[in-house]
This record gives structure tokens, sequence and C-alpha cells, in this order.
RNA sequence: GCGAAAGUGGCGGAAUUGGGAGACGCGCUGGACUUAGGAUCCAGUCCCGCAAGGGGUGGGGGUUCGACUCCCCCCUUUCGCACCA
């Protein structure tokens, strides 16, 4: 029969929430800051997140055994779509939809008992929260990154509507399947590029964050160094600036080009029959979808302006185009087109039979203009160069920039890839923007004093119009300017929701303040985060967002620290049996109330733990209850057949007064302590139990009279408690080894002397192939060694007319003996 | 295309400063206890072979006394970036 879970989970929960168990403390001894991210209430919660909050809650409940201080929050990220669909599709509130799913998952979060202090709870849709979204807008705009700019966005022509990226499906309107185009809007900007450099700098002090996730922030961020140079336009003498990495190629420009949005196109004189064509060229490429225009490697087109552009170095004179594979946005929009040595530019001097000139030769041997299939990208000698021929590329490249500088034609430039953070949202569900447009001061904040800006409520249509549905609820719109006290509108846009999760971990600490964002001294106790644990999936967003805010807050005075988390944790996937990815159009999502009301949550708890390393993607399957289930029974009925325990828990045994079977638990025992700790460190949750499978094996070879068998029987509840938090607190009440709860015993230490082993296994090789085992002595000299396996039987059989050439020891491992 | 990670029994997975491949668990086979067993316990379970023995960590080569582990080439899968001048 299985145990009762259904009973012990109950009284256990009651007692945790009547004792307050997982209250934050207020004084400090030693602090831990465990969080999880902030989860999407879209319903229930589901496997996903229980394995997420498992792996947070077993090292919570580790590190309070260990006599850590705790602050293990949870909010709700509840400002989002979902919710506004939720609203067109059923005709439901935002709002009700939002606090519904919460309860519901709150509830689930509760029956699974993680050890959440539930007073720290946030929830970013109420004022209380958003109020200081606006704050720091305000901030932000006070110090300059902050800014307006038009930006083009992403419009259905049909429903004329903004569309999120999400809701662009390979170019078309997720509704009605037209294909999407683009629409310059006035948008708000973070200026995070302000903090390019530093953002990635301090990558290199993350000492506790994945190389992954490392990696693709520095791609992300995408520092690229070189040299803005201004060529001239033929006739006008209008600057023609261009950005490059290999200025030594610069004599090798045959053509330039330029964004079709380029502003210069606007302004600049074509002759009628090119200016037609650069026009309805500029008309195609603005229709054309970011995966058209961006995913096609290998066909570029353009067309020719008429014009020609002066190389400031050669004085050459080379056609100038308009082409879509040259992006607005990076560099200066404008490129030198150097087809010998970049694989883009050769493509399309090949396409509109532009000429090719080689200024770089590889070393050994010589390209030839007519014979080159492709471009020769890597670094070189100089040829064709004028005053810079013979020179390397490297050398090349310093010399030209020198140049370049000194005679005022161009400066040293550093790009990013990086590009602000566009936080304007067409859409109701967000925080409102704490902005006042006045006909007469122009865009002005809303006073601190009038915070927060509170998002009207009531009969709203949802249905995005191609501008903010707040836009046409003139309650809300129409106020007075807060410095002329005329007649104004407020912003209708409202905030990206990344913005709530950018420093929401902060408010956790002092999430009932309503007199300022958080109380300084408070959050210096508790930050930085010391194990933050979410999916890999918000490598680049969120997680950049995070540490930019972080940053931000710091240089404003207000946090200690300039980085947010100590150890990052990227924990797997939840596949279903098939390897899907569980969701609920497909209806293969798995409830975890549906697994813990039929088997319990411990056991689901160790089966999801055990059934794969927590960082690798894992198949849910309920095979894997099978063994945990079983595992836990058999703990469980250690606990039946021992009374209350009269062990000494500091006590430690002299292993040389043991009996055999005694000494080898007990050194099981030690070498488990230590496995287990050392796993939960490293969050290798899957060996930790595995650990603890192998121990309870040998400790069932043992006697039960045995003291050794009580001790170890006591350990193993202690080690087992941040696993089976339920199981444990059933076997702590009984043997009476903590009061209240097993969360106040002290985690065990093992005991040195107990590892150390005198006889041990040594492995005995003829060529590298195992032959025989040898027990012996620890320490054994090397000769000694040797001569024991040479005494062999068994090795005697291998040696046979065969000649030793040597012998190889690796001391208290092995000896291989090599013959001929 | 570029970058990163990975590939081990029927299955999930262990083991890497180079030293006993397959820990632990599932499943399966046989047995014990049973009126019964989807409970529990015992034994077995990488492959070929009656055995002795041989082979074996995606494939091929290499370094080494010795390679799942290190190096080179190739194949497959997953993820990230996708014209960044």
């Amino acid at each position: 029969m299985p145990y009762n879970f259904k009973e012990i989970e109950a009284k256990w929960l009651k007692i945790w929430e009547e004792t307050g168990l997982y209250k934050t403390k207020e004084n400090l001894q030693k602090k831990f800051y465990c969080l999880e991210m902030l989860p999407y209430p879209s319903g229930d919660i589901h496997m996903g997140h229980f394995r997420n909050y498992t792996i947070g809650d077993v090292v919570s409940r580790y590190k309070m055994m260990q006599g850590f201080d705790l602050l293990h929050p949870l909010g709700w990220d509840a400002f989002g779509l979902p919710a506004e669909e939720a609203a067109i599709k059923h005709k439901l509130n935002p709002k009700d939809w939002t606090l519904n799913n919460i309860s519901v998952s709150r509830a689930t979060l509760k029956k699974i008992g993680i050890s959440y202090d539930w007073d720290k709870e946030i929830i970013t849709c109420q004022p209380d929260y958003y109020k200081w979204n606006q704050w720091i807008f305000i901030k932000f705009f006070e110090k300059g990154l902050a800014y307006r700019a038009k930006a083009l966005v992403n419009w259905c022509p049909k429903d004329k509507t903004v569309l999120a990226n999400e809701q662009v499906e390979a170019g078309k309107c997720w509704r009605c399947g037209t294909e999407v185009t683009k629409k310059e809007l006035e948008q708000w900007f973070f200026r995070i590029t302000a903090y390019a450099e530093r953002l990635l700098a301090d990558l290199d002090k993350l000492n506790g964050w994945p190389e992954n996730v490392k990696t693709m922030q520095r791609n992300w961020i995408g520092k690229s160094e070189g040299v803005e140079i201004n060529f001239t336009l033929e006739k006008t003498g209008e600057k023609l600036s261009v950005f490059t990495t290999r200025p030594d190629t610069i004599y090798g420009v045959t053509f330039m080009s330029m964004a079709p949005e380029h502003s210069l196109l606007k302004s600049m004189e074509m002759e009628p029959k090119y200016k037609k064509e650069v026009e309805s060229y500029i008309g195609k490429s603005v229709l054309k979808s970011d995966i058209e225009r961006t995913a096609t490697i290998g066909e570029k087109d353009g067309v020719f302006t008429g014009r020609y552009a002066i190389n400031p170095l050669s004085g050459e004179k080379v056609a100038l185009w308009v082409a879509d594979y040259v992006l607005a946005t990076y560099g200066t929009g404008i490129v030198m087109g150097v087809p010998a040595h970049d694989q883009r530019d050769f493509l399309f001097a090949k396409k509109y039979n532009l000429p090719i000139k080689i200024v770089i030769q590889p070393q050994g041997q010589k390209l030839n203009e007519k014979e080159m299939s492709e471009a020769y990208e890597d670094e070189g000698t100089m040829v064709n160069s004028g005053e810079f021929g013979g020179l390397s590329s490297s050398e090349g490249i310093k010399k030209v920039i020198d140049f370049v500088e000194k005679k005022k034609l161009g400066q040293k430039k550093v790009n990013y890839k990086l590009r602000d953070w566009l936080i304007s949202r067409q859409r109701y569900w967000g925080t409102p923007i704490p902005m006042i447009d006045c006909p007469k001061c122009g865009i002005v904040p809303v006073p601190e004093k009038d915070l927060p800006v509170i998002l009207p409520e009531g009969d709203i249509d949802y249905i995005p119009k191609g501008r903010s549905p707040l836009e046409d609820v003139k309650e809300f719109i129409e106020t007075n300017c807060p410095k002329c006290k005329r007649k104004a509108k407020r912003d209708p846009d409202t905030m990206d929701t990344f913005v709530d999760s950018s420093w929401y971990h902060i408010r956790y600490i002092d999430n009932k303040n309503s007199k300022e964002i958080f109380d300084k001294k408070k959050v210096a106790c508790w930050m930085p985060i010391d194990l933050y644990i979410g999916g890999i999936t918000h490598a680049t967003g969120h997680l950049l967002y995070f540490r930019f805010f972080t940053k931000f807050l710091h240089d404003m005075g207000y946090l200690k620290v300039d980085e947010p988390v100590t150890k990052l944790f990227n924990h797997g996937m939840v596949l279903d049996a098939q390897g899907e990815v569980m969701s609920k159009s497909k209806g293969n999502v798995v409830s975890p109330i549906d697994v813990i009301n039929k088997v319990g949550v411990d056991t689901a708890r160790l089966a999801m733990l055990f059934a794969a390393p927590s960082d690798k993607e894992m198949l849910w399957t309920e095979d894997g209850l099978t063994g945990t289930e079983r595992f836990l029974n058999r703990v469980y009925r250690i606990g039946e057949s021992l009374d209350k325990s009269v062990v000494d828990l500091k006590n430690k045994f002299d292993i040389t007064t043991l009996s055999d079977s005694e000494a080898v638990t007990y050194r099981k025992l030690n070498q488990t302590i230590k496995k287990v700790t050392e796993d939960i460190e490293a969050l290798q949750f899957n060996t930790a139990i595995a650990a603890m499978m192998e121990f309870i094996n040998v400790l069932d070879g043992l006697d039960r009279n045995s003291p050794v068998y009580t001790y170890s029987a006591v350990n193993l509840a202690l080690i087992l408690a941040p696993f089976a938090p339920f199981m444990a607190e059933k076997l702590s009440e009984k043997w009476g080894l903590s009061k209240g709860s097993v969360f106040k015993a002290q985690w065990p230490s093992y005991d040195p002397d107990a590892l150390k082993e005198e006889e041990i296994t040594y492995v005995v090789q003829v060529n590298g192939r195992l032959r025989a085992t040898l027990e012996a002595p620890v320490g054994l000299q090397d000769e000694e060694l040797t001569r024991l396996a040479l005494g062999s039987d068994k090795v005697k059989t291998y040696l046979k007319d065969k000649e030793i050439v040597k012998t190889i020891v690796v001391p208290n491992k092995l000896v291989n003996i090599v013959v001929k």
C-alpha cells in the first residue's frame, strides 16, 4: 500500500502556512535570494512551470537547512496581449480574465507547496506596481534615455491595425492573411544603446552565467570597430558617409549602394528617367517584408541613381546605387561596394556587370578578376592601393584610418547591432505612458505627485484599429498640461510588458512601499539575486533589458549593484511523451494537479527531477513515476519500522569499531551526504536522487537493530527533505529531528574520516584491457602493486609467451602491463 | 550560410584534470510469498557466442601503455543569429 500522501500533504501545508515558515526575515544574518522568472498567467500552471519552480524550491529548502535567510517570492507578469485576445474572443474583461488566471495558478502553486513567501507577491497590472513603471519612465526621460522617434511598425492594410511581431506569420496578418506592410509612427524608445558598451564589457564579470547566454548577448549587441569615411556626391559635393571595418579595401570600391529608406534620396536630384526607377524601387522595397529583405542570401537587387560618388582616397568616380540589402538602421545606411573582397558586393556587381577590382592579394596565390567565382574576404597584402600598396591588411587598416582622420575625411567609429528599445504599444492592456502632449509646451511628463496614470476600465473596445484603443477614451485622453494648465492630450500608447519584468525582482524586496519605488537600504541587503532560474528563450530579450535597468538604477544611485544576478540557470523544456512541445492548441498539456492527485507531490517532484538533468529538455511520461514512487514507499516503510529516534546527530562513528556491514553502510552514508550536497550546489538533481537510491539499497542490507541503521535513516530523511519535503516532515516529526519543521534542522555534514578506505580495488590491465582486479590496501607502492598483479593467475595466462615491455602504475587506481 | 551544444543498451540517463563503459531508474525474463497481484522481495538483463573468447559509446582516421573523454574529417539532431558593411 502506498502511504497516505494526501493526509500528510494537507497537514504540512497547513502547518507551514500557520507558522509562516517561508516568511522573509527582516534582520539578515546570511541571505540567499532565489528567484524564478516571472510567469505570465495564461491559465493554470503546467509541467514546465512545475519543473522550473521545483528546481528553485529544492535549492531554497536546502539553503534554509544551511541556515540562510531566504527571499523566495513569486508574482505575475499580468499585462499583455493574450488578455486582450481573450477579451475580444470571449467578451471578457482583460482584468477579470487575468486576475482569475492568477488566482487559479496561485491556488495550484500553494497546493504543490512551493516555498514562496506570498506576502511578497506582485501583480504588474495593478496600479501600485505600474505606477513605478511610469516613475522609471520619467527618470529615463529626464536623463535623455527615453525619446520619441519615427519608427516603422507592422501594419495590416485590411484590418487597419498595427501588429506585434508575433502576430505577423510568414509576412502575413495572423487574422486575415493579408500581406503585412510597414507604417511609420512616432514611438517611444529607451536608449539602451547608450549602455551597449557596458552591457558587453560586464558580461566578463558574470562568472555564474552560462557561456551560451553570454555568447548570445555578445552577438546580439554585435560590437564592430571600424571607421566612417566620407565619400562625396559628384557635382554637389554632399557628404556620403560609409561605415567599414575594412578600410584596407578602400581602393577596391567600384560602386556605392544606399538603403531605400535613406533620407538623402528624398532630396537628391536625379534625372527623371532614373528618378522614376528609383522611386518605383523604393516603393517595392518598402512593401517587402523583413523576411524577404533579409532572409534571402544570394539574390541582391537594386537600381542605379544616375549619380556618382567620389572616393576620397583614390579620387575615383563610382556609380551610386540604391539596394535593399543595405540596411537603413545600421551604420550610415550607405555602403561602399568592394566586389573583390565582399561576397554581397560581389554578387551585386556580377548581377549588374559592375567592375571588380582586386586590392588585396592573399599569400602564396594571385587572384585574377576574370577568374574569381567568389569574393576574397580574408586578409592579405594591399595592392593597387596608391601609397598604401605593399602593406598587410592589418597594418593597412591602421594606416588608412590614421590618414582619414588626419585629413579629416572621417573618423574611427564603433557600431553595434543592438538597437534602441521600442517600448510603445498601440494597445490597451499595458502601463499607460505617463506623458502629456501640450500644443504649447510640447511633450511634458506627468508630475510625480500625479502618478499613477490609471488605466481606464469599463466599456472599452479592445479591437485594434491602428492606434491605441485609449485614444478613443475621452475621459482618459483629455487632460490639462501640467506646465501651462491648458487643454492637452495624454499619450495614448502603453508600454511593452518587458518594462514590467525589467525591475520586478527589486520590487519584491519592498513590494508594499507606497512612498518610493523601494527602500534603498532594504534592497542593498538582498541584491543581487543569488540564483535566477528560467528558460533560455529570454537570453537576449528580458535578460538584456533586466541588466540595462539594473545599470540605470545603479547610475541613479538607487542600487549598489550594477548586475542583477550572480548565478543564472536555464532549465530545459518539458515536452510530451512524443517529444512535442506542450501547448493548449495541441491538447497535450499535462497539469501537475492531475499528477499530484494520483501520486502525491513528493513523487511527482522526484520523478520530474530524476528523469533528466535540469538543464536539458525532458520528455514527460508517467512511466517515470513508478521508480520514485517505489523509492518513497521504501523510505516510508523505514519510517514505519523505526520508533522515536534517540540518535545524536552530532555523533560520528569510529569506523574501525564497526562491523563490516555497518562500516559499509556508514561509509556509503557519508559518501551520499557529500554527493547530494555537491549535486544540489551544481543543480544536478538527477544524480543526487540516484545517490540516495543507491544508499537505500545499501541500507536495506544492514541489521535494523544497529545504531548505524537508525543514524543512517535519520540522515537520509534530512538530505531527502529538499526533494521530498512532505515525506521528510513526516519522518522528522516522528523522530523528533527538529522543532516545528525539518527545514529548521541542520543540513548534515559528512564525516571525512568515514570516506577513507583501507582496502580498495585495483584494476589490472594487459595492453590497456581489463584482465583482473585486486583487493588490496590503499597506498600500495608501485613495485608492490606490479608484483601482486604479475602474481595473479588470471593475469599470467595473458602474459604467457609474451615479453613485458613496461608497466604503468596509477597510484591507488591501476596497473597496466604492456607486453609484446 | 555562420555560431553553439549534443549523439552512450529496448527506454530515461550515469561516468571526462585520459584509467573497470552502462551507476540509478523504467521495461523485460525467471523465481519467492500469495485466493489474487498493477503490492513486496530475490536473481538476471550492452551485443555475438553453449563456452573459452570476441566486439562495443553516430561513422572514418589520429595521438596514447590506455580514448565515451583529446585532435582532424564526415554524418545526424537541437538551439541561436539570419545580408550588420
